[in-house]
DNA sequence: AAATGTGAAGTTGTTCACAGCT
DNA sequence: AGCTGTGAACAACTTCACATTT
């Protein structure tokens, strides 16, 4: 048996856990103040049951015979996944999807701040109206040492991804968020979350054709 | 209850061939004609029995004691998604992400082509310089009617998703690759893609911080 | 009565390990 | 010998179904 140590909660579950989370949200702007897993699955396009045991893997939250509190669950979720605090993150990359993503709301909304954004050719982009400057790559390590990120944001062409990936573990990035369309390469403690949109359309369009 | 004859390949398969798609590719600019399953896994980050059996999901294109054509793998895998053939798509919602996608080359050079953009107020955007001319909403039910697109890139705010969404069944979209931040309840034969910024960044958030 | 929490059953996806080609 | 193709073992995830609690 082991001890209340940090709880494994897989993968999957955490993704989920986000999405209960944008729908406690809605629920809450409503005035709804409690919600059964039942109605708060259907929100979430998801089976109650599956929405029960995802919980528990962090906690009982519920009152049997009523359901959850949406204050409560919604910050105990919100906790767990460390949105209650604003988590800052780097932009490397600032073409066309790297632009978007600088003045995406979303990101803010949710709790993350993009600190700084880095691109080869930062003196290039000084004509956009950006809402940040944009740094060169050679400032990256520096501004690293100096500011305690953790997450990065990779959204350079496909040839420059490994390269910028390297540079980023060697400075002390731990998480990143690739757009790019290539495979990095990273140790095995430094999560990588794949974004490929080209790949996406790709798989829609298999199953369309059904 | 089986009923179907066309082979059944999981999701997540149909997801990886278009990783190994572009392995591929990338192998072939290289000059290799051949290689093998080893190899090719190590460049996709699967391992290479995985990688044998998402293959045989279709077909048996390897020689024992030597690999993989890698022309001929390639043109099966293509084939497969479609993807050999320019694949039409409408985008609905021209924001900041949307602009992004309309330019973004990635779809081009993967063989989506979008055929047309609409946005609740087309005329604000008149300004940006855009590659292509923005439609009213109210245009797409006509304009689905004589164009065959059956896949939708839906990047407007969570709330009008839904509604955004329901037009596009009503009009015979049979796929949506869905940015918005809402679940889109849609009817079965319809299939949905989820691409959601902030909750990648959540999700890794949540691990970095293991 | 209503709804949670959860073992057990069921399903799907991954890896192993080796028989069988080339 | 080298490497594929694959049944069988394994692991992860989902759903069921019901005892339990309010």
């Amino acid at each position: 048996m082991s001890k209340e140590a940090r709880p494994e909660i897989p993968r999957k579950t955490v993704y989920r856990l986000s999405i209960y989370l944008r729908c406690l949200q809605r629920v809450k702007t409503n005035g709804i103040r409690t919600v059964s897993s039942e109605a708060l699955a259907k929100a979430a396009g998801v089976k109650s049951a599956q929405l029960r045991k995802d919980l528990t893997y962090f906690g009982q939250f519920g009152t049997r015979g009523l359901g959850y509190d949406v204050e409560l669950l919604e910050k105990m979720i919100s906790q767990l996944l460390g949105t209650s605090s604003l988590q800052p993150v780097i932009l490397v990359g600032v073409g066309n999807l790297g632009t978007a993503l600088l003045s995406y709301q979303g990101f803010q909304q949710e709790g993350f701040e993009i600190l700084a954004a880095f691109d080869l050719e930062p003196e290039r982009l000084k004509s956009k109206s950006l809402p940040r400057p944009i740094h060169g790559m050679s400032e990256l390590p520096n501004f690293l040492r100096e500011h305690p990120v953790r997450m990065a944001i990779v959204a350079v062409p496909g040839p420059a991804a490994q390269a910028v990936a390297n540079t980023l573990v060697e400075n002390g990035i731990a998480g990143i968020l690739n757009f790019s369309p290539a495979v990095l390469q990273v140790p095995d403690e430094v999560i990588v979350n794949n974004v490929n949109l080209a790949i996406e359309l790709e798989n829609l369009s298999y199953f369309v054709r059904g």
